[in-house]
DNA sequence: ACAAAAGTGTTAGAATTACACCCATGG
DNA sequence: CCATGGGTGTAATTCTAACACTTTTGT
């Protein structure tokens, strides 16, 4: 019974993390995987991750492992779940804290070159993925398209200047709907978190006005429970 | 190197669990508390918990130590977040996975009297808590709330049958700010999610009609996207 | 000139809010 | 008879959704 309770105390689980890493391409939403050079599911595609060190944070390791795996950094980074089935990790007693993240384009071009066994999938054609990294990869889609609903990860997604054009086809991308152009204007005007640049861009037909998103005003939108309309 | 890299792979780490436990008493929203029995914190106020055991989930260690710390079972539980600074423990590092559970009134009373070392305290007058447990405690607080907003979390903290009167008060008390009467039993009405039953009661007053929640017909409402409208 | 995306108002319908009185019961 | 909570409708306002044409640029 002491041994028992002696050995309770000290039960230690191996702990990793694993990040479903979003950006927006030209065929929709996709996920950064990366093949497992290990055993087990040697080979396999995984959700970059790796185990939390014991000086750590799991945020820490999070942050290690994109840079490490996906060669990002500084990117938007949000804890989503603890996964703690026993027989999740064939290895063994293996818990994993996962994240998801979100890289804006400009970003997600120096990933692609980094690692050569990383690689970007549509969020609707994942392969086979190792260990439970499936339901992973979809609790997070669920719960970024409920996030953008209601906060402003959506911005997250796009690169510091960008047109009321490209946020609105953020939008459509993402929650799979088309929105009504004016509509979808109005409400981010009447919100006062875009500031408006001395400067216009775009790709193909008329140059439009590019914007900056304002995260001071947003705040103050937060505090008085404003929450965003789409 | 090669030792530095056998001791990364298995660094093992010690998981916690812990529970913000609520219910709902006389003077509004109540978390229930224990003192801690041995070291660190010796004699603080602590949230419910314990080591996860090597052979079950978190979600089950969390279950356990809802049994035999509080004295309640089958309750409402759900995975709050997982906190994991590495100096959030004094006895080392130890990372914590939290939850949050909703009982009843009539499940509450059981609790009460079990562990003379359990005691429920008012969300806004909590004593000082051990370890970073305050802040754990404030987190579920701010979840309770938004998820009262758009789910049926709120019908947890109410008895099977229950009074409109009741519903309406779990609302007021969690939001902490009066709602129409006339306005609320409307939309719930037009929700469609509780059953009248061939019953009356309440304790003062004129005689309620007793109603049940439909959780089939939610589910329902969920799949369309209609959420909850308070 | 045409292809491509930018930009811009109005109106109908739906949802939300505000508001006050009578009813049934227990003590 | 009075205290307590139960039960009920309507009107004003706000929000949401549907809808089409002109402008600016590159090719």
């Amino acid at each position: 019974m002491y041994l028992r309770h002696y050995w309770r105390r000290r039960a230690a689980l191996r702990v990793t993390v694993d990040t479903v890493i979003f950006t927006l391409r030209e065929r929709g939403l996709h996920v950064l995987l990366v093949r497992r050079s290990g055993e087990p599911f040697k080979g396999s595609w995984a959700l970059p991750g790796g185990f939390v060190r014991s000086s750590e944070s799991p945020s820490d390791a999070a942050e290690r492992a994109l840079g490490v795996e996906a060669g990002v950094r500084g990117v938007y980074l949000e804890q989503l779940y603890t996964f703690g089935e026993p027989k999740r990790d064939p290895r063994g007693r293996v818990l994993t804290v996962a994240y998801y993240a979100l890289v804006s384009v400009d970003q997600a071009l120096a990933t692609g070159s980094h690692a050569a066994a990383a690689s970007w999938f549509p969020v609707d054609a994942l392969p086979q993925l190792a260990f439970d990294h499936r339901m992973i990869a979809d609790y997070a889609l669920e719960r970024l398209r409920n996030k953008l609903e209601y906060t402003t990860v959506g911005f997250q997604l796009l690169p510091a200047k960008f047109t009321l054009g490209q946020l609105q086809s953020v939008y459509e991308t993402i929650l799979g709907r088309a929105v009504d152009k004016r509509n979808f204007r109005r409400k981010i005007e009447l919100l006062g978190i875009l500031t408006p640049l001395e400067e216009r861009g775009g790709e193909r037909g008329r140059p439009a006005q590019l914007y900056r998103f304002s995260a001071r005003r947003f705040e103050k939108l937060k505090d008085k429970g404003i929450l965003f309309p789409f």
